[in-house]
This record gives structure tokens, C-alpha cells and sequence, in this order.
DNA sequence: TACCGCATGTAAACGGTTACATGATTAC
DNA sequence: GTAATCATGTAACCGTTTACATGCGGTA
């Protein structure tokens, strides 16, 4: 049900930005580091197939002397009401890093007023996780479970200080 | 080629701490939160059946009047010697988060300095990710990327903080 | 009345990785 | 001479989710 994050979605929304082959796309998620993990080509080319396929993407191939040729995929205007359809919905129930992370990555393609709201809720969510667990990591009697605990919370309480200050600066800004 | 994590060595893993059903083993996972999305019974159940089937843990099975019986799962010998090989080997290439919060959970098992050990190895590694992309943040033009970047390079210098920070603290209490 | 917690289980589907194939060019 | 980068692709495999089945007791 309303799978929260897929790669599928993931080309789609980077396509809204340039047009790309596979292999440009696996370059770019590596240059992301370890925050998401980038697909294998076993999974991304299939993808990019079926996206082309389904008329979500169109492909222009550039011929290479000795190479295999470039195919740079564009996003079609299907893709673009498929992939905010899929915006849309993931809003109200994204709760997961990856999904924050993709629309954070797709910034350049949401209004000002939208990014915000954006991180606001991300400030919602992180806020009531800390609260539920903030009695449990005291009353927690084995050491590695507790250690567990309050890494959660310390990384909760750093997300919260640099969504304020990002919200901060982007208010300053507007 | 060698797997950085599986529920098979979580659930194992947590069987050294006591005896448990499937069921007492998802509350465990949904207690922690978010930190480790917790597997769904139709990957647990199996999974149980399966290391059960290759003796690597037994089952006592209470009745309960109305309920269907709870079957309790306890680690043998042959699955702590399993534990500790892919423990040991994983010390070595596991660089994912996951694996670094189970063997963190497990901090019960480990003695005081391979705990520290384990701790330290992350630092190195996040440490050496930091560096990697200190520089990418800021050069980066796009936004939406920047602010991702950013994003990361934040959560990376919180969890530094909280290493050195318990790393003391463990170091005081040796 | 309807849902949540307890407690187990199965089968189909899915999404992804791993490993393979091809092959030139540049760098250590 | 060995590895990495560029650049695409396929097929087998695997772990996991989703959806189903069963059924009682407590709660909103």
C-alpha cells in the first residue's frame, strides 16, 4: 500500500531537474554518500525500462566511437503528474529519512512556502518520536539497549536543531 | 557476498540476551523506534522456523487456554559460534548503520574494550565520510542538493559528538 | 460496533542485489 | 600488469512485505 519510497519515484524526481542516463544517476546518488544508498544497475537500468515503457520518460540516444552509446532519459509530462501524484500522497504518510531526503533533494522543484511546510512536518515528526522515547531510555535498565536508545535520541535532537536553523534561515530569506 | 546485516543474525543476536518469542521479538524492535524499522511476521516466523530447522536455536512451546502457544525460542551452542563468526567478520567491512546499532544493542555481550573498539571503528568511519564531504556542501549550487548535504554533514558531526561523548564517559567508569 | 493487542502461521508478489557479459581508455 | 572509469545490459536468486487465515478479550 503507497510503497513510501521507490527508486522509480527517486528517477523520476531527478529528471525533473535535468536529463540523465543511468549511469549519471548512479553517479549522482554515490555523490550523496552514504545518506541513501544508490541502486545497483541491476535495478536502475530495468527501471529506467519500464519508465520508458510506461511513457513516463523518453530516451535520446548519443552514439560514442567505441563506447556504448548515451541514453539521456527526459521526464514527460505523464511522468511529472505520476511522480506528483505520488508527492501528493507521500506527504501526509512519508514518515521515512528517505522520502524527507528525496523531496529535500527536489527542493528546486517546490515553491518556497511548500519547502517549508516540507520541513515542518519533517519537525513534527521527529519532535513526537523523540517525546515517546525520551522517558524510555532512562527507565532502561541493559546498558546496550540503552546505549541504543540514546544514540535515537541524540541524532532526534540534532535533526531538530538543524531543521530550526535551516527554517530559520529560510524565513530570513523569504 | 557477506551480508552486513540480516534479521537471521538480529534475532540470533538477541537470543543471547534471553530466551524470546517471535512476538516478544517485533515489540523489542517496534519499542526501539525508528532506528531499526522492525521485520514483519512474514519474514520473522520464518525466519525463526528456519534457524530452528538448522539447530542453531530450540523452542519451548507453552500452552495458553485460548490463545495459540507461545514458543519460546533459546540460542545453542552452535548458534553463538555462528553469532560470533559473522560478528567477527563484520567488524571488519561493516560500514551500515544497521550493523553498527545491532552490535550496539548487543553491547551486553561484548567485553568493556570491545565495546570501545566498536565505538572507535565508527568514529573512524564517520569521521572519514565527514571529510569526504566537507567540501561538496559548500562548492554545491543546486539547493535542494546543498541543503541535503548539509543535512548529512549535520547528523555526522552529532554522532562524532555523541561518540567522543560516551567514549569518556565508558572510559571513566573502566 | 469496531478496532487493538495477543499469538501464530502461509503463499504470492515484489524490489532489489549479485554476478555475469562486453570492451575501450586512462592512471598507478 | 592491474585496476578504475566509462557505459550498457540480462538472469538468477534472495529477503522481505503484503495480504490472507484464525480467534479470543478488552476497550473506545
Amino acid at each position: 500500500m503507497a510503497s513510501a519510497f521507490s527508486i522509480r519515484h527517486f528517477i523520476l524526481g531527478l529528471l525533473t531537474r535535468e536529463p540523465m542516463s543511468g549511469y549519471d544517476i548512479k553517479r549522482f546518488l554515490k555523490g550523496l554518500g552514504w545518506l541513501i544508498d544508490s541502486p545497483s544497475f541491476g535495478s536502475l537500468y530495468p527501471t529506467l525500462h519500464a519508465l520508458l515503457r510506461d511513457a513516463l520518460v523518453t530516451v535520446e540516444v548519443i552514439p560514442q566511437q567505441d563506447k556504448p552509446p548515451r541514453k539521456i532519459y527526459s521526464i514527460t509530462n505523464a511522468g511529472r503528474k505520476t511522480l506528483r501524484k505520488w508527492t501528493d500522497r507521500s506527504g501526509v504518510s512519508g514518515t521515512s529519512l528517505k522520502a524527507f531526503l528525496m523531496r529535500l533533494i527536489l527542493a528546486g522543484n517546490l515553491s518556497h512556502d511548500d519547502l517549508i511546510a516540507h520541513l515542518e512536518r519533517r519537525r513534527t515528526q521527529v519532535a513526537a518520536h523523540l517525546e515517546q522515547t525520551v522517558g524510555a531510555a532512562e527507565r532502561e535498565a541493559d546498558m546496550g539497549e540503552r546505549l541504543a536508545l540514546e544514540y535515537g535520541l541524540a541524532m532526534a535532537n540534532a535533526e531538530l536543531v538543524w531543521l530550526d536553523s535551516t527554517l530559520t534561515q529560510l524565513s530570513h530569506r523569504s
